[in-house]
RNA sequence: GGCGAGGUAGCUCAGAUGGUUAGAGCGUCGGAUUCAUAACCCGAAGGUCAGGGGUUCAAUUCCCCUCCUCGCUACCA
């Protein structure tokens, strides 16, 4: 734990080539893991931020096939916005990659070619779904058909994007391929598994045994993994968009994305190596020097991650390097937890955000604040919720009238009695606020050192502001524009209070440079500083006697109740969007013929008994009278009718589906439900009682 | 249902290996001030630390139960 390293490499999760970056992702991953970079490099430490476009995976393909357009096409639009975005907003990647470079074709194979010749995979061949009309098979997400829950008729194998419930191919009623609409039939497939079961006891020892420093959810996620058992799971997929496997006869496989994907950060490392050296930087260097950063104990990596990738990178990548041999693991991986945004979950598909392509356009040269308001309210330790009225409040009254009021105080006041120019700080003049002024400063690098270190951003910024703070109460304390009133007895007290102040200032120019980078540029530029590392912040000599100091403006404004109503404004049309969208009753499923349905045998039966299933949210056990037999059906139900309200009531069933096992019960049958707008279910039933049996035409 | 993380002032969040008056920022109210973007500075009010039970001289902090939120997971023929 007290390791000493000789450098870092931090990641940032690769965002997926899909979409935009919205401030869920900037809250959560990219400003805290540029806090830290930009503070590690102020620390004079070697250390290289690596990201990098996710660009592999399913999703892409489809969104793709919907567009029209190639997959490449897809991953090349959005690489560009996100990389376009996270450079306006100044996020210091030393590299952003991408991995559908071939640099990172190379390296992810070459991994997956150590773990096959070491004969760490397991080979499985199983039965998957296959189209026999486009001759390829299907992922989960390339087979639809009708939800056995909703009755949605474009539902996809792995989930219902209509009522949510995660589905595997075979429940589907009717499935169907997205590619050509032939029914998928199964067809046997060779698979490599990684057996993360045999690194069980392994990663227990590493995380739960040597890592007890990392953050509660953090641990307790990878706890509840750990002591759940671990199984093999399959790296490869039968897909035609992704890394190709290093293996003979293998076409029309590839790498599974959370094999290839966190080995970005190693392609992405050596891009950026190779990149230096080819413009000239190498001549001392090797192209072997990424080397250093992935394989070099000395070296401390760390991840940055949302709390969905906390599996991925505590659990699987681990133990992917651990089998490769040569690689050194994360010290740490803070992942944060999720931001709500005006109470409501972020949801991309329900565009519920704030993107932050739209933020740069509608807040200019605002990057600053925004940066600031994510911190504040950073999710470190919970979900946290950003609204657009604490976005203002934060701004106007922490960011304009604390740290703004300040530097403009400081400088105007120096502009009015000395013509703009440092004064000198005179000892005779010394006063007690003084001292205890410079003794309370020195203390500021140290504690902010300490919560950067320890990923406690929020409570670093917090300092920051704290120093702010303190120069106003100095100024109120020590009023120099009342001395002024006779400012030539007064001159030496006035120049040593601003003296003073103005090195707050210049403190403040480098302390807040992690957290508002766009702001600490235009400060030292004002106040013509040098560079300063951070062992040199907390001294009282950062400016120079007699140097003059340009009058900047206004570092912040205020955020008018117009800006806020604005973006309001904008999320109540989404949300008015998806209502209407949600409102829509879903469009017929295909045509069929009278045989299709004469295959349904659906009768009128009586509920006879109605209990609650233990152990399920969902399910309802109910006992039917069908006229014919009694029989048992398992109804998911549970959310909108107790068992004792609906006894004796008469239900539609369609009784001559296959059985099938939940929950340890057989159930023999299926209720049919009307699915209302909000997504609750209602039985349907005769309009008047008829006799059981009753058949449904 | 299982597992994980949370439930602390009006709001957003800290914190305590159990111990005298539970903290911060913002908001509110009062005062002071005018160099400053009606900003700053000082002060005050505001909390049975989700609810119930237990252990203890002492619990908001430890244990058990219940409720609520979020995530993962099983179930929704």
């Amino acid at each position: 734990m007290s390791k000493k390293f000789q450098r870092y490499l931090v990641t940032a999760a690769l965002p997926y080539a899909n979409g935009g970056i919205h401030i869920g992702h900037l809250a959560g991953v990219y400003i805290p893991a540029d806090i830290y970079c930009r503070y590690l490099r102020l620390n004079q430490q070697d250390v290289l931020f690596i990201c990098g476009s996710d660009e592999h995976g399913v999703p892409v393909s489809i969104r793709a096939a919907k567009e029209g357009v190639s997959v490449q096409a897809v991953v090349d639009k959005y690489d560009k916005l996100i990389r376009e975005s996270f450079e306006e907003f100044g996020i210091s990647f030393d590299i952003y990659s991408r991995t559908s470079k071939p640099i990172h074709y190379q390296t992810a194979q070459e991994i997956f070619k150590t773990l096959y010749e070491k004969g760490v995979f397991l080979e499985e061949t199983t039965e998957q779904y296959f189209d026999p009309v486009a001759g390829k098979f299907l992922a989960d997400r390339y087979i639809v058909g009708t939800c056995p829950v909703c009755g949605y008729a474009d539902a996809y194998g792995d989930q219902c994007e209509k009522c949510g419930s995660s589905l595997t191919p075979d429940k589907l009623i009717n499935p169907r391929s997205k590619l050509s609409d032939a029914t998928p039939i199964k067809k046997p497939t060779k698979h490599w598994f990684f057996p993360l079961n045999e690194f069980e006891s392994w990663l227990k020892q590493w995380i739960l045994e040597e890592h007890k420093e990392w953050k509660t959810n953090v641990y307790g996620q990878c706890k509840s993994w750990l002591e759940a058992g671990l199984q093999p799971r399959p790296m490869t997929r039968d897909l035609d968009w992704g890394v190709p496997l290093p293996i003979p006869h293998t076409e029309g496989k590839v790498m599974y994305v959370w094999f290839e994907a966190p080995i970005g950060y190693i392609s992405a490392t050596k891009d950026y190596f190779e990149q230096k050296y080819s413009f000239g930087e190498g001549k001392n260097g090797n192209a072997e020097d990424w080397k250093l950063y992935w394989k070099n104990p000395t070296t401390k990596l760390v991840h940055f991650i949302g709390k969905d990738n906390i599996v991925f990178h505590c659990i699987i990548f681990p133990a992917i390097l651990k089998a490769e041999g040569s690689y050194i693991l994360p010290d740490n991986v803070p992942a944060n937890e999720f931001l709500n945004l005006e109470d409501e979950k972020i949801s991309t598909s329900r565009n519920w955000a704030v993107w932050l392509d739209e933020y740069l356009k509608d807040f200019p040269q605002k990057q600053d604040v925004l940066r600031y308001v994510l911190t504040a309210n950073a999710p470190e330790t919970k979900d946290n919720n950003f609204t657009w009225k604490d976005f203002q409040e934060r701004n106007n009254s922490e960011l304009v009238a604390n740290l703004g009021n300040f530097v403009n105080r400081v400088i105007t006041l120096t502009h009015k009695y000395f013509q703009g120019c440092v004064p000198a700080l005179n000892e005779n003049f010394t006063q007690k606020s003084d001292i205890d002024l410079l003794e309370n400063l020195k203390t500021f690098p140290e504690k902010i050192a300490r919560s950067i270190e320890n990923y406690r951003f929020r409570e670093a910024l917090g300092y920051v502001m704290e120093l702010s703070t303190l120069g106003n109460r100095y100024l109120q304390e020590n009023e120099p524009w009342k001395l002024a009133k006779d400012f030539e007895s007064n001159r030496e007290r006035i120049g040593n209070v601003l003296h003073l102040a103005l090195q707050i200032v210049g403190n403040l120019a480098f302390l807040a440079e992690p957290f508002l980078p766009f702001t600490a540029q235009k400060l030292q530029k004002a106040l013509h500083l040098g560079k300063f590392y951070w062992k040199e912040l907390g001294s009282q000599d950062l400016l120079v006697v007699g140097q003059n100091i340009e009058n900047l403006g206004l570092l912040f404004e205020k955020i008018e109740d117009e800006a806020v109503q604005r973006q309001l404004q904008k999320l109540a049309e989404s949300k008015k969007i998806n209502e209407l969208h949600s409102k829509k009753p879903q469009p017929f499923a295909p045509e069929i013929r009278y045989d299709d349905f004469a295959k349904l045998d659906i009768r009128i039966a009586t509920i006879l008994k109605a209990e609650k299933m233990p152990k399920s949210e969902k399910l309802l056990k109910l006992l039917l009278d069908t006229g014919i037999d009694q029989r048992v059906v398992l109804s998911g139900i549970a959310k909108y009718y107790s068992p004792e309200e609906i006894v004796g009531r008469q239900v539609c069933v369609l009784c001559n589906l296959a059985p099938r096992k939940m929950m340890g019960e057989v159930s023999n049958g299926m209720i049919l439900m009307a699915e209302d707008a909000d997504g609750s279910l209602k039985f349907i039933g005769p309009s008047e009682k008829v006799w059981n049996g009753a058949k449904i035409s």
